[in-house]
DNA sequence: AGCACGCCGACT
DNA sequence: GTCGGCGTGCTC
């Protein structure tokens, strides 16, 4: 379409397969089929026959190639898409191929589309009557026609007491009309009133749709200040143009809440792309995004790779949560990638935060990124009050964890009847275990952490490599028995504490280890918001997506984990998280209060956090990373090597020892036993490149990859720094 | 991704 | 003796 080029039949093509091949294989084009860039087209590979693409056009040199079988009746890959799949498999050092298989769409499935089935109450009910029966009947009063699944759940029977109505005639049986994948959303259908300083914001963000021009601002803002409806306004504006939006969110934030307010602001949902929209779904969402017929699609990130037609917009909610980095076979950042198809497709990038992360803000602070703030809270709101409550002095008595500031806060809450909030991120009952007699500590037989103490599944648990074992009665090393005791705490030992203080009150732990499930856990998340529950114990899910409305103290059990972690990001993802879990605190006009328990009430990250202002932490961050150092954030490098077998990681620890000797530019950060760790099995390293000088990170690592012995494995090295530098 | 080849352990 | 585990390599 976009390449006018088609080929002369009898020449050849270059095929790009979706495997993990780094380059494109060149077919003979066989007579009477002409060819384009971007063409999908069957080719024998080995014994079977594949998909590919048409990537470029062949040298024309056919000797004796095999034949492409045919072109595939389905939209070419547009230009703008293949660049983007070029770009990301250069910056990632992935094979082309398997960057292809994300933005490749299936083959249509050409079996006719058979509609769903409902059921509708038309005819008397059965002679021989059953409660069940009764149930579903009832259910389904008032003639509507409803999917069978649905109704089945409605009256709690199963699909076979509804087939019996059916077969009685009690029930007809009708095909369901095709649900709107992407419905036309109404710019003015519910226009918000927003305060002056949200006016000049969203202005700023319209405009920038207006100029159909590439540019990337961080939009700033506490939770509670109307990003969302700031950035609708920008959607608006491209709605209004006939131009399409991306919307990516991370995987966890596509909830109801979110769904809910688009749908109030437009009228219609979005299309809504994630993991879970599967089979024909998936398949007419693609069909309506490359058509533009879907005006706006809220994403997880492999939404990145769809297929649009006439993109105008992009917004990265959320932009500094670490679910955006795929980790698994290619390995990107989407927010990275998004910047870069935004660069592609000649369209605005919108990264949104709270707390954005550090390399946003040094974009920003270096003037390549526009930097937004959202004044305050909407509706005036004030932030929460924070204070730290120094454990040293307010000690909880032992296996106690909850200081004598943090309990009488609790207990006014109560007594105001109003909901608090306690925050300890650590899932389980106990983080160790130890054996009082001979000092047995119970370790994870694949890593070298800690098994965590699940009292609830009565197991050990490893949190890193996910291995489970029974907690036995007796020390496996002296055998003593009933010797084993449990150090330090856990939400479900917070819990235990929770219920001897405060008996009277309705408390809950929401971690993801919840029994029964995600739907259960979503379930006692809106009865959370509804008010049913005195007291929340959670996890960092906790400080996630949900808003809790009556929630108006939030307790920190213990504001230093995670502080002193080798991770050279620990400090920024310990302050995100404190910062997003104090600011739940609040209701309505009144602010709310938020305690945080600490050992080191001086720790600059506490310090910048209850000032209020995150300018400090970042300063404090840029000073702490330039004493130990390492490169200033602008020219961080962080490299993740994983190792997938024994063989690899021998290889990986004898390159990196190599290099170190080599150039002595590469240093291993994390726990010192890293290096020991990816020996033992599937473990993260996480390096640093410390240079002096500005690099072209690829062909450093190119370089690298070169030095680094081939013999065992592949070396997969994945890059995490932003891609700025490289546009 | 498939599929073949090949090199070591436990068995009809 | 073979059957079969999966580690490794190849596909224009």
């Amino acid at each position: 379409m976009d390449d006018a080029a088609d080929i002369q039949p009898g020449g050849t093509v270059e095929v790009l397969i979706p495997l993990g091949l780094d380059q494109a294989y060149s077919y003979a084009v066989p007579p009477g089929l002409a060819l384009a860039p971007g063409d999908v087209v069957q080719v024998p590979l080995g014994p079977r026959e594949t998909v590919g693409v048409v990537w470029e056009i062949g040298s024309g040199r056919g000797g004796n190639l095999k034949k492409v079988t045919a072109k595939i009746d389905m939209p070419p890959l547009d230009p703008a898409l293949r660049k983007l799949v070029d770009w990301v498999a250069w910056y990632t050092l992935a094979p082309k191929g398997s960057v292809l298989a994300l933005a490749l769409r299936r083959p249509p499935d050409d079996t006719p589309e058979r509609p769903k089935m409902g059921v509708r109450l038309v005819g008397a009910p059965p002679a021989r009557m059953t409660p069940a029966r009764a149930r579903a009947i009832a259910a389904a009063e008032g003639g509507l026609l409803i999917a069978k699944p649905a109704l089945a759940e409605a009256a709690s029977v199963s699909g076979a007491v509804i087939d019996s109505l059916v077969d009685a005639g009690t029930f007809s049986i009708e095909p369901l009309p095709r649900e709107a994948i992407a419905a036309m959303p109404d710019p003015a259908h519910a226009v918000p009133e927003l305060s002056e300083g949200q006016v000049e914001v969203s202005q700023a963000l319209v405009a920038s749709v207006q100029a159909r021009a590439f540019g990337v601002t961080l939009l700033e803002g506490v939770t509670g200040s109307g990003k969302t409806e700031v950035y609708f306004e920008a959607v608006a504006e491209a709605v209004r143009l006939g131009r399409q939006s991306l919307i990516l969110m991370p995987e966890i934030a596509l909830t109801a809440q979110f769904i809910d307010r688009f749908e109030a602001r437009f009228g219609v949902r979005p299309g809504l792309w994630h993991s879970a929209v599967t089979g024909r779904r998936r398949e007419r969402l693609q069909a309506a995004i490359a058509s533009g017929e879907a005006k706006v699609v809220a994403g997880a990130r492999s939404a990145l790779f769809l297929p649009y037609k006439d993109l105008g917009l992009i917004v990265v909610d959320e932009e500094h949560e670490a679910a955006y980095k795929q980790e698994d076979g290619v390995s990107y950042h989407a927010r990275d990638m998004a910047v870069v198809r935004g660069r592609i497709e000649n369209a605005p990038v919108v990264l949104a935060s709270a707390t954005p992360s550090l390399e946003t803000r040094v974009n920003a602070e270096r003037g390549r990124y526009a930097h937004l703030k959202l004044p305050e809270r909407f509706g005036g709101r004030e932030l929460p009050k924070l204070g730290l409550v120094d454990l040293r002095r307010d000690k909880p008595e032992r296996g106690r964890w909850l200081s004598g500031a943090l309990v009488k806060a609790v207990e006014a809450n109560l007594e105001a009847k109003e909901q608090s909030l306690l925050f300890l991120n650590r899932r389980g009952y106990a983080p160790l275990t130890l054996c009082r007699d001979c000092g047995h500590r119970f370790q994870c037989p694949n890593c070298t952490a800690w098994l965590v103490d699940h009292r609830f599944r009565r197991a050990l648990v490893c949190h890193h490599c996910g291995h489970v074992e029974r907690r036995p009665h007796e020390c496996p090393q002296c055998h003593a028995p009933e010797s084993l005791v449990a150090c330090g705490p856990g939400v479900e030992r917070l819990a235990e504490e929770v219920a001897t203080l405060f008996p009277q009150a309705r408390s809950i732990v929401l971690s993801s280890d919840f029994p029964g499930g995600t739907e259960r856990l979503k379930q006692e998340l809106m009865a959370v918001a509804e008010g049913e529950f005195d007291i929340v114990i959670g996890t960092q899910l906790v400080a996630k997506g949900h808003n809790f409305p009556g929630m108006t103290l939030v307790g920190v059990i213990d504001a230093d984990l995670g502080l002193t972690s080798g991770d050279p990001r620990a400090a920024e993802r310990t302050f995100q998280a404190l910062r997003q879990v104090t600011g739940r605190a609040g209701r309505g006009e009144k602010p709310g209060r938020a305690l945080l328990q600490t050992h080191d009430p001086e720790h600059p990250v506490l310090k910048a956090l209850i000032s209020g202002d995150p300018e400090r932490f970042y300063a404090a961050e840029e000073a702490s990373r330039e004493a130990a150092g390492l490169p200033p954030f602008g020219r961080l490098a962080a490299l993740i090597v994983s190792a997938n077998s024994q063989g690899e990681a021998e290889s990986h620890a004898r390159a990196l020892a190599r290099c170190a000797e080599a150039g002595g530019d590469i240093v291993v950060l994390g726990p010192a036993e890293a290096p020991l760790a990816v020996l033992r099995g599937r473990h993260r390293m996480r390096l640093i490149v410390k240079t002096g000088r500005e690099i072209n990170l690829q062909d450093y690592l190119r370089g690298w990859l070169k030095r680094a012995p081939k013999a065992k494995g592949s070396v997969r090295v994945a890059v995490d720094v932003d891609p700025q530098s490289f546009l």
